[in-house]
DNA sequence: ATGGTCGTCTAACGA
């Protein structure tokens, strides 16, 4: 079972590129994030005639927006909390039927946190610690079995996750309130299957600014986009692939796509 | 040290 995760930056311009996912990897199930359509925009007869009859989704104007499509069933998992009261779409889960049992997927986009690493003076950084405090507390209280959490979780939590850990450590996504709250959230019964296939120091990114005027080459990446398994499938988790290769489609998002493959 | 670029109900906001 191959499960990607995307940050797709609005779906309906980069419909061509999902397509041009699908059939490089034949994905199972695919995550997306920052789909910024509307539900009632939501282009599900695209998303069908691409394969993909199943499917849930959660989308706001401009902003934000989540989703799931797969090839096979799936059960909508309703009775998940709208983090920090705001209703702003960064959160979808449902169950995936598979040969060996149901398996729960949840897929997130964590707020960015804006420019200025401080809560006091940066809501936006408050939101982005806050809602990683929610997550934490939530799945301690819902220890995972069985499931895979994947999304862009916009933090880059370990030393090689970034191109420069040192100049990095005071920018938002590598800073030590954001990695020690990332990494709490992680251990509420969770691997990095990511690492788990490609370990440190290894250097791992899925985002390449859109400010650099050549991103191969300056490559200053960051890793944001995250596969968690929970503890009870790390022998099933077989092949991590990093689609690097898409920063390359037009036009391209600035994320790139994760696929994790388990026997399932 | 600064500014660099995208996407979105084309305007300023968020990333």
């Amino acid at each position: 079972m191959k499960i990607a995760t995307w940050n797709i930056n609005s779906l309906r311009l980069r419909l061509p590129l999902l397509k041009e996912l699908i059939n490089e990897t034949q994905a199972d199930v695919i995550c997306l994030q920052e789909t910024k359509v509307p539900d009632p925009l939501f282009p599900f007869e695209d998303i069908i005639k691409l394969g993909y009859p199943h499917y849930y989704f959660k989308g706001m104007k401009s902003y934000n927006g989540v989703a799931i499509i797969s090839k096979h069933e799936l059960i909508h998992v309703a009775d998940t909390p709208d983090w920090c009261g705001r209703l702003d779409c960064r959160h979808i889960a449902a169950q995936l039927k598979t040969a060996s049992g149901p398996i729960t997927i949840h897929n997130f986009y964590v707020p960015a946190g804006g420019d200025i690493p401080d809560a006091e003076t940066n809501p936006k950084f408050a939101h982005k610690l806050a809602f990683i405090e929610e997550a934490t507390a939530w799945f301690e209280k819902n220890q995972p079995k069985r499931s895979i959490l994947v999304g862009d979780l916009n933090t880059a939590p370990l030393e090689h996750d970034v191109w420069s850990h040192k100049q990095l450590l005071k920018v938002v996504c590598h800073t030590p309130p954001e990695t020690e709250r990332h990494n709490q959230w992680e251990k509420q019964g969770f691997l990095d299957a990511m690492r788990l296939i490609y370990p440190e120091p290894q250097k791992l990114y899925t985002w390449w600014s859109y400010r650099n005027r050549d991103w191969k080459k300056s490559n200053r990446g960051r890793r944001l986009d995250h596969i968690w398994i929970s503890n009870d499938l790390k022998e099933n988790l077989q092949a991590i692939e990093i689609l690097a290769h898409a920063r390359d489609w037009a036009p391209p998002s600035d994320h790139v796509p994760v696929i994790a493959e388990l026997t399932l």
